[in-house]
Order: C-alpha cells, then structure tokens, then sequence
RNA sequence: GGGCCUGUAGCUCAGCUUGGUUAGAGCGCACGCCUGAUAAGCGUGAGGUCGGUAGUUCGAGUCUACCCAGGCCCA
C-alpha cells in the first residue's frame, strides 16, 4: 500500500496570520499594554540605569495631528525605544503648549458668533474658555498619538498651563528681572488706530490701498568721511508721508551705485530750482527725474554707497523743532526697484526702521498715540489724526523747500482683518531681554559649540541666528498667556527689582493659576516694603516662545523622573528659529548652558512630487488615513526607511513601497514562527556541532547588531533598515530558507542539521523581534506573544539581544560570498534550461560545475546540491566545454546543466538512483524512508 | 533679496568626505518556475544623458562657478 507521505512533512504552522489587519490588530495590541501597564513597567525595569531624556518639543494644542506630527513624533518614539532596548533607562513625557493667539481666537471667534464683544468678558472667564479649549485638543491628539504607538507618560503629561507651569516661568522670567536684563524698551507693531490694539503678524491682512507719495530732499549738513557729498541734498522716497516727523535717519545701499547730479533744467510744475545738486541712486535716474519733473541734468560724480558712511544731514523741517542730526545709515534692505535708493529711517514707524535705528543708538521717539492722534510734544503736527497728516505733512514740506514731487501709489498694504481699517507701526513699549546686558549671546554661541547637531548644519544654522538676532522682545498685548509679572514705578519708571515680590507672585501663581496676577489686589505681591499707588502693574503677557523655551526648567528639572540637560532635543528644521533658539536663550540667561546635549532636526513632509501639501492640490496624506487604511506600523516603516534629514514624501505609491515592505518582514516572521513549531531546549544545538551555513547566518547576526548599534548612536535609522529588510530578503528568504526548508521539511526530528536549523531561527526570532520592535513596534508585539503568549509578556521589556563575539567570522562570510557567487551561475544555467523547457523545478537539474581547484577545495566538506537545491551536483576541476553557462563578473565558473537521474522521492521531490530501490518506501529516498519509519508527529 | 539645505532608475535609498574599471541594492514592472511559506516562495530580465550649463583635470555622479526646480527660516 502507498504511504501518505504527505502527512510526514513538518509543514510550517503557526497562528501568526500572513494577513496582518493592522487596522484591527493594532488597537488589541494597545489594549494588551493598557493592561501591561507597559509604561510603568519599562520604568521600573530600568530603575537606576543610566537615563536617556529625549526632551518633548510641544506640540499646540488646537487641531487634529497632520504628518508633520506623525513624522514627529514616531521619530522620537523610535528613537525612545531604541535606547531603552539598549539598556537605557529611555523615559519620555509628552508634552502640549497651551498658551497663545491661535486659542485665543478660536474663543474670540465663538463669541463674535454670538454677536458678544469679546473685550466685555472678564479677561478671567475669557482665559477658562481657552483652558478648556486647550484641555479638549490635548485629549484628540494624546489619542491620537497613542494609536500611533507612541509609548510615554501619557498619564501625566506636562503643559504650559498648569499652575506648576505657570508659576515656573514666572520665576524663569524673575532671573531675567532680578539681573538685569529684562528692561522696557519700545518697538513698532501693527497697531489699529480704530480698534486702539496692537495687532499680531498672523491678524493682519494685505488689501490695495491709495498711499501718498513723496519725494523729500535732506540738507547735507556735514560729510565726516569725504567731501563729494557737501552742498548737496539726499533724495528719499516715501509711501507714507505721516512718518516724516519721525525721522531719525536715512538708509543707503553701501554696495549700490550712487550720483551727485546738477539740475540744469526742469519741467514746468518742477519743485526744484535749475543749479539744485541731489544724490540719488544711479539705477533710479530716469524715474526719480521723471517724477521730478527734472528734464536735464548733469551728473558730476558716481560712487559706490559706502562712501556715504559718516554723512549727516539735517531734517527738512530743522530751525521749527526738529533740531537734529540725521545720519546715513547702511541699510540691506534698501532695494533700487523703486523710489530713489534711500529710505527715511523712521525708528518708530517699521521694523526695518527700528532694527537699523537700534543698532546705531537712534532715538524711538513716540509721536503717535493710540488713537491715532499726533503727541502733543510733536512740533507742528501734535493733536493732529495719522490720517489726516499727509497732507499737512506736505504742505508744510512744500513751505520748507524739501518737497520735490508729491504722487500717489495704489499698493499692497496691511489692514486689519476686523475692521478692515488700514494699519500703522506704532512704536509701543514693549520688554526685551537683553542679549548683551549679560552677555547672553556669546553664552548661547558657546553653549553651541558644546552641543550635538544632527545633521551638522544645524549648529551654523542656528549660530547664525544667535549671532545677529536684535533683544528677545518677550511681551504682547494680549489675554491667553502667561502674564508679565513685573511693577514699574509711576515717577521714575524704575522696574521694581525685588526677590521678595518676586516671590509671592511665583506662590500666588502656583496655587491659583496665572490669573493671580490679573485678579489680586496689587498689594498682596508688594508688601509692607511698597506701595501699590506708586506702581503700575503691567498687565502685557510673555511672548509664548518663552513658555516653551522654559519647558526645561518645569519638566526637566522639576520631575524627579527625569534628568536636566536632556539628552537630546529633536523637532523639524523650522523649529531652529522657534524651540532650539527660545529654549537656548532661556537657558543660557539663567543656567548659564545649554538645556540639551544634542539637538536633532528632521525636514518637512512633502507631497509625492516634492511639493508642499496643500488642501487646494489635493495631495495631502493625512496619518489618521493611514492608519485606518494600512496600519500605524506602515506610517513607522516609513518614518524608518526614509532619510528624514532631510525633506520626505509621502503619498498612494510610497505608502504602498512601504506596505509591500512590511508584508516580506511579516513573512519572514511568519516563516520563522512556523517553522519554530514546538521547539524546545532539548532541540538546542551548540555552535560547535552546527554546519557552516548556520554559523554563517550567525556572523550575519553580529554584522547587523553592529549596524543597530551604530544606528542607535548616530540616530540615523533608513541604512539600517534597508540592511534589515535586505537581511530577510536576500539572505534569508531566498538564500538560507530556502536551501534549509528540505531539512525542516523533510529530515528527522532528531537530526543534527534540523535541529542546527532550528536552533538558528530561534536565534533569528529572538534578534529580529528585538531588532525590529522600535520600528513596527505592533507586529513585533504580535510576533512575540505569537510565540509566547501571556498577559505578562511583551517584546517591549525586552533589551536588545548580546551577541556573543564568537559568532563573528569574517573568514567564513569570505568563503560563503565565494559560494553564493558560483550558486548563481548555477541558478543563471538553470535558468537556461527552464526556458527550453527542460526542467521545471531546480531539483530536476544535475548541473555539472567546471571550476578551479581552489573552489572544489573549498566545498569538499558541503554538500553543493544542497546550497543550489538540486538533486545532484559535480564538480571537476577541467577546461569547461564551450556550450558551458558563463557569468560575466565570475571567472572561474562553468555550468553545464544536466538532467538529473532517477526517480523523484514522493516525500521530499528529490531525484536520486536510489529511489525505488527501498523495501516498504518504493516511492521514497532512504533519508526520506527513514524519517518515515521514525516519524514522529508534530506535538501540538 | 539673504541664511541653511536638497536634486542619482517609476519609488525608497547606497556611492560624493579622499575624482579612477561597465553608477549599486531593494521594491515595483515584465517574463518564467514552483504549487509543501500559497492573496505566499524562487529565478531571470528590462529600467539611469547622476537637475542643467560651463569650467578645472589625462579622467567628474564626486571638485568649482553659474543657472533651473524644490524645502525650511528670515526680509
């Protein structure tokens, strides 16, 4: 009777399903850590190693998460995992920022949707419902985050809202106080004269608007440097004729083109007398003469801008209160597109203005107030609207002799995005903190050079900014933030500089909230010592850069989980301006270093042709989409194998690569637990009894430990992860599987190869869950409690697996690359003989292999047909004949294909003589007839 | 306009530091095999003017300049 031998395969089995259904699998997976209490117990597997602070750059708590945040933040949790599997104690606190405009607005808008006026609500009610705005968009997106696999506290979050928060950065900005180096200063901000508010960059909007235009003359009342200048006047142009009594100064181009001209005659409305000698821009000749009504001209000397260093002259309405120098100034934003290549530096009426004004020790005088009615103390224009004085301010020119032309100009110019009422700058007093005061910029520019940048731009990058940036103006006039606790003194103006007030506004603020300041009696935080009546409380709120710029100090320092500096600080590249910078200045004012050893950045997300996403092309990839339609692994499979250094791409067909991706690792994993059925120690093997091959996957082992290692170190994950996905691939599916699956197949339980096999993907499953566990860290989950199920278990407790150095052998991965070289100018005549319909399967060949005596040499203890999967091989060291298969790249290899003899053993496909020949197994091989006779049944 | 960065097969990445055979890999694609990993597995093959132009050099993906395209941050 016929044997079943089909029963007597050790096929592999396994309840580890090929379809992953991540969609479902995935929340299961998160609900078995719930359970696990995963968080807590890495913490207190770790207890008292050595910590790895990756420090939480918060997110603004206003909206669903976007890639950007995905990318983020599954970067960071990678990175997290990582050293925690390395033996570190990785704890990571997320955290949100809370305060500012975006908030604020959103309450603003649902009351203006009420036809409520926001400014009749008391500020302290208006500041709960952006809490609980706030408080709404951290529980979205922790969910959100959470199904993405992110693992920290996130039971106990830190915000920039909490009273312990609050408190903290107040005492933060009390050491800029208390040295020094917070003073009051003044600055121009969008301001709307209608509404009497300052207005952020982000409220206004840019609407056509009809300017005035004029062109001025300036006397040259004295040249420091040269003479080519004197006797002459310098012509501005200006589009808002207003800011004139405001002037400081006059900005030129140092690197541009410039000409002393002589008007030697003029239209018939000119403004200028024949004889008058200006300096204007070379390339702007023609227009300005137009405009000017200027028909001839005589140009008597040309010169670069530079030479104008030292030059001042006097203001147009000098001798009528106006008694001041005016220096000429170099300026880089001076443009030669239009006017006439100088521009009136008013200090108080723009930024360009107040920068180049401030740099040079300019005065910021205050001459509009916010109503927008002229100071009184302004000669001859004070009482007078900022509306209206564009005329007068021309007329009165016109009288001074300095008005060359007058015009109009219809142009892009900002409103308000509520009354739609056009803006002015508005010089306000604001608070800065001094970058020179206590030399804060060269602290910060050394505490860059101590630091870590991945990738190294980053430190130029952001040294360049430290180098030139102007004071931190740290106050807005807004509701929604942490306030500005600081008291001046009516008289003198003096900033109150008093630890012990200081201190009673940190305790208030700290049991009551932020809203202390605004609700308390003055007198509660000034004592005996002071009285209220002689202070003004200021009632602006910090800038928001510096809450998180202080996330240091109320998380870092204050957790006792946690260490300060942190490890490392990892956000994209903008965040060079933003968080980087904020928290640098902070920290360097008040620690004297920076509050990070290492500061990582990523780029930005791009669409799949490189563009920017946007919801008008219809290219955005939102995570909430992957995650429901591929699985949150895939999204981290992708944040693994991409080059985040720099800008990444995602859409349809890269998040289809990286599925693909995922199902060969899942299948690897799937064959290895398949294979690994009811393995036990008793099977184990030592290294020493194990065949080559197993030995040589085993220094494949510690290529890729080293390689993760490396990885971990260097944050640098998209190598190692082509390297592993290669591994399971290449090596492994195509090469040591499938030579070995006739072994785990078809070989006794008992038999030394099968048990060496055996023994080695254990190996494999042990390194690959640990190994891949940061990465998908779902299916490396699934995998494990696959194998070894418990409501105790999880991967994630795991440490990366020693490698012990004895399975390294660089000799022996030599001579296996040798082997697989001749493998594949087996598989290429092989390959031949298909197409001719010769053979089908491989083992229907008997390939005859010409080589050197080197390569016989070398394979005299391995059993060739085995490593090529056919029936038979010889080898002979000969002259091959001409018809032989040659490779290219391989010299030393002949093949010539022939059929292998014999009969086909019904159990393992093999053709050998021998099959028949056996009595009892006349359809089997004897290894086959053997195994068999000793079969024993997989235990279940 | 300025600072920092990027551009190599349809896609994800190597190679560039230190110039030197015919620019590599995986995925996808095409064709074939297997039917005992089966909505799997194996093999073979086709795909690249290395963003463009000039230059340095015996020789440039690699070095230099300019240009084009894209990104972040400023103006």
């Amino acid at each position: 009777m016929s044997v079943d031998y089909k029963s007597t395969v050790y096929l592999p089995k396994t309840d580890f399903p090929m379809k992953a259904g991540l969609s479902s699998k995935e929340p299961e997976l998160l609900k078995h850590w719930g359970k696990l209490d995963l968080y807590n117990r890495q913490r207190e597997q770790s207890n008292g190693k050595d910590k790895f602070v990756l420090h939480d750059g918060p997110p603004y708590a206003n909206g669903n998460l976007h890639i950007g945040h995905a990318l983020n933040k599954i970067l960071k949790d990678v990175i997290t995992r990582c050293q925690q599997m390395l033996g570190k104690d990785a704890n990571y606190v997320p955290g949100w920022d809370c305060h500012g405009l975006p908030i604020e607005w959103k309450i603003e808008e649902k009351y203006r949707k009420m036809g409520a006026d926001k400014d009749a609500v008391p500020p302290v009610q208006f500041r709960r419902e952006c809490r609980e705005f706030a408080e709404h968009w951290i529980d979205v997106q922790r969910d959100e985050f959470k199904r993405l696999g992110i693992i920290g506290d996130w039971d106990n979050p830190y915000t920039t809202m909490t009273y312990e928060a609050e408190a903290q950065i107040v005492a933060e900005l009390g050491k800029f106080l208390l040295n020094g180096s917070l003073y009051r200063g003044a600055k121009p901000v969008f301001w709307s004269v209608v509404e009497k508010t300052a207005l952020a960059e982000a409220e206004v909007e840019y609407h056509d608007h009809t300017s005035n235009t004029i062109f001025v003359s300036f006397q040259i009342q004295e040249a420091t440097t040269n003479d080519i200048v004197k006797g002459a006047s310098i012509i501005i142009w200006t589009t808002t004729p207003w800011t004139i009594p405001g002037n400081r100064g006059i900005a030129y181009s140092a690197r541009d083109e410039y000409v002393r001209l002589r008007v030697t005659a003029l239209g018939e409305n000119s403004l200028l007398r024949i004889g008058e000698e200006i300096i204007i821009a070379k390339s702007l000749i023609d227009k300005v003469t137009a405009e000017c009504a200027i028909t001839e001209y005589q140009i008597l000397l040309e010169f670069v801008g530079g030479e104008l260093e030292g030059t001042i002259c006097s203001h147009p309405f000098n001798g009528q209160g106006y008694e001041f120098e005016v220096p000429l100034l170099a300026g880089d934003f001076v443009d030669m597109e239009t006017g006439s290549g100088f521009v009136h530096i008013a200090p108080g009426h723009g930024f360009d203005d107040w920068e180049l004004g401030i740099k040079h020790g300019l005065s910021v005088p205050e001459t509009v107030l916010g109503d927008g009615l002229f100071a009184e103390h302004v000669p001859l224009f004070g009482g007078n609207h900022v509306f209206k004085a564009d005329v007068l301010v021309i007329e009165k020119l016109k009288e001074a002799g300095c008005l060359l032309a007058a015009g109009k100009i219809q142009h892009s110019y900002p409103h308000s995005w509520r009354s739609k009422a056009p803006l002015i700058f508005r010089n306000t007093p604001q608070w800065f903190i001094s970058m020179e005061i206590n030399h804060l910029r060269e602290k910060a520019l050394n505490a860059i050079e101590e630091t870590a940048f991945f990738p190294s731009s980053g430190k130029r990058r952001l040294a360049g900014m430290i180098e030139t940036r102007p004071d931190w103006c740290v106050s807005r006039q807004r509701a929604w933030g942490v306030p500005i606790t600081v008291f001046v003194d009516k008289e003198t103006g003096e900033v109150l500089r008093d630890a012990t007030v200081m201190e009673r506004i940190v305790d208030a603020i700290r049991k009551e909230g932020a809203d202390a300041w605004f609700a308390s009696d003055p007198s509660r935080f000034l004592g005996d010592k002071f009285r209220a009546e002689n202070y003004e409380q200021v009632m602006d709120i910090l800038d928001v850069w510096f809450d998180s710029g202080s996330t240091h100090s109320f998380v870092l320092e204050n957790r006792d989980d946690l260490d300060w500096p942190a490890s490392l600080y990892l956000e994209g590249s903008d965040q060079h301006r933003g968080w980087f910078h904020s928290s640098l200045l902070e920290s360097c004012g008040t620690r004297g270093r920076a509050p990070f050893d290492a500061v990582l950045t990523h780029g930005f997300v791009m669409a799949e042709d490189g563009q920017k996403m946007s919801k008008s092309l219809g290219n955005i990839t939102a995570p909430q989409e992957v995650v429901e339609q591929n699985g949150a692994d895939i999204l981290r499979l992708w944040v693994v194998g991409s080059d985040y250094s720099e800008d990444m791409r995602i859409g349809p067909e890269i998040v289809k690569y990286h599925t693909d991706i995922y199902r060969r690792l899942r299948n690897t994993l799937r064959y290895i637990l398949g294979n690994l059925h009811g393995f036990g120690d008793a099977e184990r093997l030592e290294i020493a009894e194990m065949p080559e091959l197993e030995r040589w996957v085993l220094h494949r082992i510690t290529e890729l430990d080293g390689m993760l290692r490396q990885a971990c170190n260097n944050f640098e994950f998209h190598s190692l992860f082509n390297e592993l996905h290669s591994f399971c691939t290449v090596d492994l599916s195509a090469f040591y599987f499938d030579i070995r699956k006739d072994s785990l197949y078809c070989d006794r339980v008992d038999a030394i190869k099968r048990r060496a096999v055996r023994t080695i993907l254990d190996e494999l499953f042990k390194c690959l869950t640990a190994w891949l566990a940061p990465f998908i860290c779902f299916t490396a989950e699934e995998a494990w409690l696959t194998r070894f199920p418990g409501e105790d278990e999880s991967v994630h407790l795991r440490l990366f697996p020693d490698i012990p150095e004895n399975w390294r052998n660089n000799a022996l991965a030599e001579k296996w690359q040798n082997i697989r070289n001749l493998r594949r100018v087996v598989t290429g005549a092989l390959e031949v003989e298909r197409a001719e319909k010769r053979i089908g399967s491989s083992l229907q060949a008997h390939p005859i292999v010409y080589t050197s005596k080197t390569y016989i040499d070398e394979m005299a203890d391995l059993d060739c047909a085995e490593i090529v999967i056919t029936s038979d091989v010889t080898m002979i060291d000969d002259p091959a004949p001409l018809k032989a298969f040659v490779l290219e790249d391989i010299d030393d290899v002949s093949v010539v294909s022939e059929i292998a003899k014999g009969n086909k053993c019904a159990r393992c496909y093999k053709i050998l003589p021998e099959v028949g020949t056996i009595l009892g197994y006349e359809m089997a091989c004897g290894r086959c007839a053997d195994a068999v006779a000793r079969y024993l049944a997989p235990s279940e």
